[in-house]
DNA sequence: GAGTTTGAAACT
DNA sequence: CAGTTTCAAACTC
């Protein structure tokens, strides 16, 4: 892989290597090595692919990786600089995409060099190109700190750069986990920094504080990717959602390669979406060639929700999309890396594009707000994906998730885990039979109710659901949109709506102060165990049970039968935490729960040693009891259950139903393609966990972690339960937590902004609060021997 | 499609 | 923290 890429990104390398200014660099940067074997890695995914763009395309932490394929074999670090140089100097230079990125980047850097140093920490890996752009900007900064450094401050050299790359490199892990953060970051950043660039530097900060140190590096990273093009992340954002969605489409496709294609595809589509913002503003940069499609398309893509970037386009976006990456790494900020590996870019983008390519939406969803991954999260159960993936941050989030299993899968590696197991999650069909993605766009026609009809009906329905709002202009968390963390689109029959990408500033200030007010608002509501239960196919009757609703349902005249109740409509058991009365919780009730909770912490602790234990465990939990709280104790780390509770979700569905009313049914149909779908978005929700602790903030970690599931939606669609993550699921499968822990960590960020150093930690506090949370550790062990 | 019910979210 | 109000989803007709 990686001499391919490097092969692939030699022609830009060589082009700087052959200008003076990459002599120089080479000289300044002592690191030079560094950086290729960043870029390697980071390639890997990339691999054959040529296109520098794809790997900036996964996501900042891959940005690194886009432009270390662009650079050339020669170390990271003299290519970078050399490139960069060579860009600044060069800006035409052939390898267009890498170029143009680099361009921007050194522009960007240029005028941020403020900024630049964040972008430098980050840099190395994944942005390779950024950081090149940025070369004055890297400071010397310690690698290892780039983090924090990178908010900062800056640095200086650019010599420092090469380490900093190296650092990176070390790095990447953490930079993986930060993805996620990123994401979420990146979401904040664009949502209050707001287009213009002068935002970059405000962006920058938050960023700084945000993460800290350990993603402190990727986050600055996307800092200052966004500082420069905080349009660019808006696009991102709203890109992250097509991307979901398109993620979705190709979880359509299904298989492992189809999963990892997802999430490429997914970046891709972010990428390309950032791009197409990208090119708009930096359209000079761009110029080369990226341009095939020309800015405007993009950005109309974009926002038009519909669309779908030609495939085509994406690859060549993928150049550019370096910067906007770091919206995509957010999301994908599992994947980047892994999601590269697997395909070729064009692969990625094509397979991502032809699945959704009808679709293709394009979702606008918050990126920042770390309810993308709670919309993931949701998505797994299948309805998040379906429900917007095109419009929403959810997309972005499924995507996210996809990347995450993709990465798990090839980069995983990276993390440490194997995340074989991720790749496992077939990638869902949620997304990929879901929306249309043209809801959006044809979808606008039909009103929410439609939406949420399609979604009973089908898979794809559910997912659509939009909100109706009168009176909260989809600023509070009866809009089942705001909650999920995606912006409103056209399905949506609100009024006065406030929740778009044009208002972003307000949308994420007034997330912010939400979160503040309670820091689990945007988590899912209901943990769940099952995911063992669900891989191991029990039986759908079997009620998931595992899962747990957080805080708890209280229900008075529904008996917790109805979708009134959260804990119902997540497909849950009640729990302790409910003062529900009457209850006759088909998934579970309190007292069973209680008991079971005790056991199902016992196991997960097992489990968290085992993982295999772990899914033999569960299954016998789901077999045992439906309603088994032990899968959900383990689970109960929100925002890492959700991508188990995802994956789940599709049995989860059909668990649910075992009495439910309608909504199973429903679920039991799209329960196939919802699987799928399922399966998808309990990868994310488990990288997302896994990420969540690492790189999270206690505080986001433990809130936010679990808001930032996105409301997961019903299995009929309609209310979306922030996927409270059922998702605990996942543990089991196989490789979730190591895709859960970046995923996850992108939501909490939002409100956290600081971001610890070890997230994995974390995942305990996402979910310190509902006593599930043990099911985190579990994931977040695994994650965690797999980080 | 309109109206009612329900319970979470928001407010006091 | 508890009680009340507001809100929009869920549900019914």
């Amino acid at each position: 892989m990686d001499t391919p890429d490097r092969a692939a990104a030699q022609p830009a390398a060589s082009r700087a290597e052959d200008s003076p200014v990459f002599s120089f660099l080479n000289n300044l940067s002592p690191i030079e090595p560094l950086k290729s074997a960043y870029n390697t890695n980071s390639l890997q995914g990339f691999q054959s692919i040529n296109i520098t763009s794809i790997s900036s395309i996964f996501t900042s932490p891959h940005d690194n990786v886009n432009k270390e394929p662009r650079l050339p074999k020669s170390s990271l670090g003299e290519i970078s600089e050399n490139k960069v140089c060579a860009d600044s100097a060069d800006t035409n230079k052939p390898s267009k995409s890498s170029n143009a990125v680099r361009l921007f980047a050194c522009t960007s850097a240029v005028t941020r060099e403020t900024h630049a140093v964040t972008c430098s920490a980050v840099v190395d890996p994944a942005t390779g190109p950024c950081d090149l752009a940025q070369p004055g900007q890297f400071d010397n900064g310690s690698p290892d700190h780039n983090t924090t450094p990178c908010h900062g401050v800056r640095s200086d050299l650019k010599q420092d750069k090469t380490r900093k790359l190296e650092a990176a490199q070390t790095v990447k892990n953490t930079l993986e986990k930060r993805k996620c953060l990123f994401s979420t970051e990146t979401r904040l950043l664009d949502g209050g920094g707001e287009p213009v660039h002068d935002n970059d530097e405000v962006l920058g900060c938050e960023w700084s504080d945000l993460i800290s140190t350990t993603s402190a590096e990727l986050l600055a990273f996307d800092s200052t990717t966004m500082d420069e093009h905080h349009r660019e992340v808006h696009l991102a954002a709203k890109n992250a959602e097509s991307c979901g969605y398109l993620l979705s489409k190709l979880t359509g496709d299904g298989d492992i390669s189809d999963r990892a294609y997802p999430s490429a595809s997914g970046q891709v589509y972010y990428q390309e979406l950032v791009m197409g913002d990208d090119q708009t503003e930096n359209a000079q940069i761009f110029q080369d060639g990226q341009e095939t499609i020309s800015t405007q398309e993009i950005q109309d893509n974009i926002y038009d929700a519909n669309g779908c970037i030609p495939l085509d386009y994406k690859v060549e976006s993928q150049q550019q999309r370096g910067i906007r990456r770091r919206c995509l790494v957010f999301e994908a900020s599992g994947f980047s890396n892994s999601v590269v590996k697997k395909g070729t870019v064009e692969n990625l983008s094509v397979s991502t594009c032809k699945g959704k390519s009808p679709v293709q939406t394009q979702p606008r969803g918050l990126r920042g707000i770390g309810l993308h991954l709670n919309a993931l999260a949701l998505t797994p159960k299948g309805k998040m994906a379906c429900q917007d993936p095109t419009d929403s941050a959810l997309l972005p989030s499924s995507a996210s998730e996809k990347d995450v299993h993709s990465k798990l899968l090839s980069a995983g590696e990276n993390f440490t885990h194997s995340g074989g197991e991720l790749l496992e999650f077939p990638m869902d069909d949620c997304s990929a039979g879901g929306f249309p993605v043209n809801d959006h766009v044809s979808g606008q026609s039909v009103s929410p109710q439609k939406k949420r009809r399609k979604t009973d009906n089908g898979d794809d329905g559910e997912a659509c659901k939009r909100c109706s709002c009168k009176k909260s202009k989809c600023l509070k968390l009866y809009c089942e949109c705001f909650a999920a963390g995606v912006y409103c689109s056209e399905p949506c029959s609100c009024q006065g709506c406030l929740n778009k990408p044009i208002h972003e500033e307000i949308v994420l200030s007034t997330r912010k102060q939400i979160e503040f007010r309670n820091p689990l608002a945007f988590a899912p509501k209901v943990i769940r165990m099952s995911d063992a239960g669900l891989e191991t196919g029990e039986d759908p009757n079997s009620t998931p049970a595992s899962a747990r609703h957080k805080r708890g349902c209280n229900c008075k005249k529904s008996s917790c039968l109805k979708k009134y109740c959260e804990c119902y409509q997540g497909g849950v058991g009640c729990s302790t935490n409910c003062r529900c009365e009457s209850c006759k919780n088909t998934f579970g009730r309190r007292d069973a729960e209680t008991e079971l909770t005790e056991e199902m912490k016992q196991e997960s602790e097992q489990t968290e040693n085992c993982p295999q234990q772990k899914d033999n465990d569960q299954q016998k939990a789901n077999v045992q009891s439906e309603d088994h709280p032990l899968l959900d104790l383990v689970p109960i780390t929100p925002p890492f259950d959700l991508s188990s509770s995802l994956l789940k979700l599709p049995n989860f569905s059909s668990a649910k139903p075992p009495r439910p009313s309608k909504p199973r049914s429903v679920n039991s149909r799209s329960s196939a393609s919802k699987a799928t779908a399922t399966v998808q978005p309990c990868k994310s929700s488990k990288i997302a966990v896994s990420g969540i602790d690492e790189e999270m903030p206690d505080i986001l970690k433990e809130p936010n972690s679990p808001n930032n599931c996105v409301k997961t939606t019903s299995p009929n669609g309609k209310r979306v339960l922030p996927p409270h993550n059922g998702l605990s699921i996942s543990l089991n499968r196989k490789g979730g937590r190591k895709l859960i822990l970046k995923s996850i960590p992108s939501f909490p960020s939002l409100v956290g902004d600081t971001i610890s150093g070890s997230a994995m930690n974390n995942t305990d506090s996402t979910f310190s609060v509902s006593p599930l949370t043990l099911g985190k550790h579990c994931f977040c062990a695994d994650c965690t021997s797999v980080m």
